[in-house]
Formats: structure tokens, C-alpha cells, sequence
DNA sequence: TTGTATGCGTTATCAG
DNA sequence: CTGATAACGCATACAA
């Protein structure tokens, strides 16, 4: 195996002096530069990662927190993209990522969860799919000790960003789209589940188009789950004339039901996954780029680890039908 | 952070012997063993990692090498379990883990991953979905650089083993009981993709199932694309009397093509993945345990890593039958 | 059985 | 602008 060693040997100058030219730092001359890269790239030289963490304390990992699933693939789906879009992003910033789930360190203290995370040499957490009942993960957050990327709930300070579409807007164009089309005038609201921040922003949203447009209101508790999201509009879709869910699995298991209700209702979802493509009936849904979202976290980690500070990202969400000849390829 | 020099300052030890503690050495009286354990619970020491994989030939970390395929969420459901189940076992084995995805080392030459894999600390890596056209892997496994576990592809050697269910067998066993459900008498076999090994071990397991039983066979090469299921099942159904898959998502295609066509002709699939419940008809299916072979796939990596050499695995795996009812929750 | 000393491959701090 | 040299936290051969 190539060290820097070698290259310093090589080049004939002190390890020091690649180091620099490595890393880029300022005060090397451009004869030296060149020489230093000519070996580097003629010996293949790629930097240890392992010796540069334990060295640096800039040069850190980083460590995707995520929420599984394993009772429905819809998560799979999301975590996917999410994982995908932070590790390729990585590699691009030469970020060094772990992947966590929370089921690890569901029964730590948040000296365990830090002293874990510690001996990792991890710096910087990305956390996907944060509840208001995570108690040990807010600890985490207020203690600073680890720079932070939250995604989709409204955390900032100092050592803490937040990122994520405008759910209430996004909510409120999606039904406002769905509603439109369909002159609806009483509205079946299944939502999320109580804990989630997502839930209430998006019940947000649904309100003020309610409100905006008079419209009539009646909300349900799904909890994100497909059989409570049908029995909900089992029980209810009769004295309503449109389903508006509060993410996809739902919108599928109110489709589902009102399919073998034999009744037609509208019923619209949020998230944007493949499988709302096998239900047998176009909805609209919003649609999220969980891969973008998940690129600009690394990006957004990357500036707090650069001592930059904490702030809000806004991403984009766009409004979509999906049906069965879209997603087969 | 608290490092093993505290806690061998606090216990009134060398760093060594806390060394030797926590890696189990056997010249260690019961007495400072004891003393050092307290002192590592009272302190919550947690070895670092990054400094012992440095300083280690031993430790060292292990990457998971997972094909991606963000165009379909049945793949995402496989890698998610196959990563779930490795990260998991990998903890309780005090081993440190990476994902890496095919994209990332596609163009890169053999001395370009092994250095990339070299400078990461990676030891040890476990190869889901290879096919036959991967030429840089092959000749990875072949080096014997790294210890090498593989997912489905009948790799054995020194430091190489494999593991998997037996696809033969299973293609055997699942068509067998579809067809004698239906009395099929002529088979509609759409194959996977000519590069895989599973496409044609599970190949074999039909040919074997219709000369035993004396079917018509037709065989059909589906890519393990849903769209071109789709297409082969209008072309071909007709004068078969089912439809046999090598992969789930092409049954799903098959499926979705029949009731179209309002035809009707039973269909088998092989994967176990949920998303065959969101077809509206059941189907026949293999079930394969992600999660508890990629377990056994951490668990073998182990063994190589400590030494032992390179053998087959062979895992279990379960025929069922999906409907809708089954996978809501 | 225990402690000392050296090395793993970097980064970073100083002199020069 | 360049080069020694000391960390980083741990493992291990060797000495005591």
C-alpha cells in the first residue's frame, strides 16, 4: 500500500509538504505543487481516511441516521433515495458516511448515543425522520456537540440545520389541485401521526386551503399506516367527497378501500413513491426528491463542519398524477 | 472524550494491560481485569475505532457493495434488508461498516478500487449482485486482497465465499406447486437477465422440473424488467398455460399484462418482496430471507477475517403465497 | 503478569 | 515556502 510516505520519498520533498499540497493549503509553491501531483498521480496515492481522522479533527465521518421500516416497503423507497443522494454526494466531498438506524441507539442515553458516535470519529449526523418523541435525539441536538442536519423538522441553532420542502404549501397546492378538478366541497383529511412534524405543518396546510376556499373539514388520524388510512375511509369517505392523505401509503390504502367500496372519491397523497403506480387508479401526489434533499444535507453538513452556522433550507416540491404506465420500464 | 489513556490512569494501569482487557487476551490475572472493566463501565469507555483499525492489521472495516436501481422500488426493498441485516449483525460483532454502491467504482480499474477500498480501511467486503460481465470484481475476488463474501454467485476460494438460497432448487419448488395447483401442462418460463448467475441457476431448475414432468417449455428472456414481462406475457400467454418468473417484479408485469388481456393463467413469482401484494391476484412466490442472509453473509465475513478460509453457504428458503390482506398493517 | 516503546498514516505546529 | 516533529488513540512485540 502507497502512503504519503512514498510520495514524499518520491517527490523528494517532507511529508509535511504533501500533506499541504493534499489539502490544499496556500503556502506551497506552484514548482512543488506540480511535482507532488505528477507522483501522486503516477503512484495511484489515495490519502488514508482512517489515519486522516484520527489526526485531523476536521477530517471527520459522518453518520446517516435513519428511521427503518421493515413492514412496508414505501419506507424502503424514501430511505433509499435518502442513503443514496447522501453517500454519492459524500464521495464527491471526499466525506467519509456511516449508516444508523435508529433502532441502534434506541435505548441509549444520550451520553451512550455520543460517546458511540465519539468512537466512530464521527463529527457530523444527518437525522431522517425525527418525532417530537425523540427525546435522546434532541438532547443530542441542544448539547452541540455534534454539527447536525435535521431533515424535515424545524431544528436550527448554532451547530444545527434544518432541511426540507414547505410542507404546508405543499399540502395546500396539492389538495388545492385535486379539489379544483374535482369541485369538491367536503374534505376527508387523514393525517399523520401526532408526534411528527411533518404532520402537523401539512394539517396546516390543509386548514388554511379549508378555510381559504369554505370548504368543510374532517380530519382523521391514519398514523401513516395503509389499514388505518382504510378503515378511516371505509367509515367516513361516504359523507365526503374527496380523500386528501397525508402520504402515499395512506392515499393507497383509501384507494384500495374505496375500490372495493365500489365508490369513487378523489383521494390525493404526498411523497412521490413508485408504488402509487400499482394501485390501479391515477392520484395526484407531491412529489419530493428525496436523492436532492438528501444531496443538499451532505452539502449543508459539509458548511457546519466548516464552522459555518446553523440555518433553514427550503427545497422545492412539484405536484404530479402518477399511474401505472409511468413507472414500469 | 475520554480516551484508554484515562481509563489506565484511573484504574492505576498501563495502557497496554486496558488493551488487553478489552481484547480478551489471555494473559491477564482475574484481578486487573476486574479493576479495568469497572473502570471502563464507571468512565463509559468506548474504544475508538478509527484509532484501533489504524493501528490494527486486524480490526478493520467492512463495505457493503450494493447495486442500486432507483428506477424500481422492488430493488430498493432487497438492498434495504440486505443492508439493515448486515449493519445490524455488524454492530453486535463490534465490526465498522460501509455502503458502497456499484456507481461508485464502475469505471474505476482493479488498483483504483483496491486502493480506494485500502484507503477507506476496508479489510473485508460483501458483494450483493454481481454478474457475470463485472470483470473489475472478478478479478478482486480472484487477487485475494480482500476477504470477499458474495451474495448469490458461486465464488469460492481461499478467502472468498459465497452464499445464497439454492435458485435451482427454489425455481424447481415453486413452479412445481403452481403448476400442479392449475394442471398446467405448458410453460411460459420469462427468464432474467443472461449475465446473472440466479438467472441461470433458477434456468436450470425449470428445465429440470419440465423434463421430470414432461411440459412444454418456453423460455423468454425478461431482463428482470417488469415492462418487458409485460410485453413477452401478450405476446406468449396465450398458448401457454402459465406464466412462471425468475423474479417477482416480472410476475408483477405478467399479472398486470393478464388482466389487461382479461385472461386468465396462473403466474409465480421469486423474491418474497411486498410490493406483490399491491397486484390485486395472488401469486405463488419464493420467499428469501434478505435480512438473515445478509446476517450470515457478516457472520462468514467474520470467519474470513479471522483466518479461516473461504466455503459455501447455502441458506433456506420458503415458498408463499401473497395477497393484499397479508402485507397491509 | 505487567509495563515500555514503537508504529499505523495523517494533520498541524513550529522553526528554519 | 519547506521540513522536522509532535500529536491522534490504540495494538503489539518485547522487556522487565
Amino acid at each position: 500500500m502507497v502512503s504519503i510516505k512514498d510520495v514524499a520519498k518520491e517527490a523528494g520533498v517532507a511529508i509535511s509538504t504533501v500533506s499541504k499540497v493534499l489539502n490544499n493549503y496556500p503556502n506551497v509553491s506552484e514548482a512543488t505543487r506540480q511535482k507532488v501531483n505528477e507522483v501522486v498521480d503516477r503512484l495511484g496515492f489515495v490519502p488514508n481516511a482512517v489515519a486522516a481522522t484520527l489526526s485531523s479533527k476536521k477530517t471527520g465521518r459522518v453518520a446517516l441516521l435513519v428511521k427503518l421500516n421493515l413492514d412496508t416497503s414505501a419506507s424502503d423507497e424514501i430511505n433509499m433515495e435518502y442513503i443514496s443522494g447522501a453517500i454519492h454526494k459524500a464521495k464527491e466531498l471526499q466525506m467519509d458516511v456511516i449508516t444508523v438506524f435508529h433502532s441502534m441507539i434506541e435505548d441509549m442515553t444520550v451520553d451512550e448515543v455520543t460517546s458511540y458516535f465519539e468512537s466512530q470519529g464521527i463529527r457530523g449526523i444527518i437525522i431522517y425522520g425525527i418525532t417530537t418523541k425523540d427525546k435522546v435525539l434532541h438532547k443530542l441536538i441542544d448539547k452541540g456537540h455534534f454539527k447536525i442536519v435535521v431533515i424535515d423538522a424545524p431544528m436550527v441553532n448554532e451547530s444545527t440545520s434544518c432541511i426540507g420542502v414547505d410542507h404546508a404549501k405543499a399540502q395546500y397546492d396539492i389538495a388545492k389541485k385535486t379539489i379544483e378538478e374535482n369541485k369538491c366541497k367536503k374534505v376527508l383529511y387523514i393525517a399523520g401521526e401526532e408526534n411528527g412534524y411533518v404532520s402537523s405543518e401539512r394539517l396546516d396546510g390543509i386548514k388554511k386551503l379549508c378555510e381559504e376556499k369554505k370548504l368543510k373539514l374532517m380530519v382523521r388520524n391514519g398514523q401513516f399506516s395503509e389499514l388505518r388510512a382504510r378503515q378511516l375511509t371505509m367509515r367516513f369517505s361516504k359523507n365526503n367527497d374527496c380523500v386528501v392523505c397525508a402520504s402515499d401509503l395512506m392515499a393507497i390504502g383509501a384507494m384500495k378501500a374505496l375500490i372495493d367500496m365500489d365508490i369513487f372519491r378523489p383521494v390525493c397523497g404526498f411523497d412521490g413513491i413508485i408504488l402509487m403506480g400499482y394501485v390501479g387508479k391515477q392520484m395526484n401526489t407531491v412529489k419530493q426528491d428525496f436523492v436532492q434533499i438528501s444531496e443538499r444535507a451532505i452539502e449543508e453538513l459539509n458548511r457546519l463542519l466548516n464552522g459555518e452556522k446553523g440555518r433553514k433550507v427550503v427545497m422545492p416540491h412539484t405536484l404530479v398524477r402518477m399511474k401505472y404506465e409511468d413507472i414500469i420500464i
